[in-house]
DNA sequence: ATGCCTGAATCTTTCAGA
């Protein structure tokens, strides 16, 4: 079973990506951050069409995540990160599929730091970890998967001295990942290449593709059960070189069955 | 220190992204 991660920046403007890179994959569960879509304006045919159940959380202008599942039903859970009613943005969504319990991110990018957008990123990422807890703890198979905009280490970054005031790499985010990890969750990637230069993330300026200036901040975190059903991961890279491209790149995991 | 680019809405600029 693949399960992939991918912010599309925009679901309707990446459509056409999006759908090609589906059909070349064939991901059994999808999931989306960055909608940029309300909740009406999410392209559902299009996805059945191309052999998708669905399931999203829009928003108006930013945010909006989804999970995608191809020929299985999807029974949502949550489309809310608990612990703050008082909080507007559609960062989260949460499903069981093929009995996996599929946690869909997209962590607060917090920047200009210090200021208003780190406290409500740092205030989001200890709500992620204390719900992640009580996953955990149920020892039933997890996924929490998405755009945590974090790289975790000097390894996660293409040069660590411009970053370092980040709000993606102070730090006290480093921490926060640190600390969810302490858990006992697996970062799929980095158990598989402890040691790899791997990014995810290349941003538009300044041709950061073509020279590699990337960052990893699209992770996938796994319970006990799920990381010893692990196979292989890995960054479907080639898509961030095609036209009218998100500046992230789809991640992925295969477990065995 | 800033802009470089991109998508969506506020729509010929502005905002946010990372």
């Amino acid at each position: 079973m693949r399960i992939a991660t991918y912010n599309v920046n925009g679901v309707n403007g990446r459509l056409p990506v999006l759908l090609r890179w589906l059909n070349e994959t064939q991901p059994d569960i999808v999931c989306l951050q960055e909608l940029k879509a309300q909740q009406d304006n999410f392209p559902e045919q299009a996805i059945a069409d191309a052999g998708y159940n669905a399931i999203w959380h829009g928003q108006k202008s930013w945010n909006g995540v989804a999970i995608l599942a191809r020929g299985m039903e999807i029974q949502e859970l949550s489309r809310v990160l608990p612990g703050d009613p008082e909080d507007s943005h559609s960062r989260y969504i949460e499903a069981i599929v093929n009995g996996l319990t599929i946690g869909c991110l997209y962590l607060p990018n917090g920047n200009p730091a210090p200021g208003p957008k780190f406290d409500y990123k740092l205030k989001w990422f200890e709500r992620f970890t204390q719900h992640a807890a009580g996953l955990y703890a149920s020892g039933k198979p997890v996924v929490l998967t998405g755009d945590y905009n974090v790289m975790p280490t000097d390894l996660d970054v293409y040069k660590p001295e411009r970053w370092v005031d980040d709000a993606l790499f102070r730090p006290e985010t480093r921490a926060a990942y640190k600390n969810l990890l302490a858990q006992g969750w697996t970062d799929a990637i980095r158990k598989l290449y402890p040691d790899q230069k791997i990014y995810t993330f290349w941003d538009y300026f300044r041709n950061a593709y073509g020279r590699d200036a990337g960052l990893r901040i699209d992770h996938f975190l796994l319970s006990p059960t799920v990381d010893s059903r692990l196979k292989s991961a890995g960054v479907d890279r080639h898509v961030r070189g095609w036209e009218k491209t998100s500046d992230h790149a789809p991640v992925w995991i295969e477990l065995a069955d």
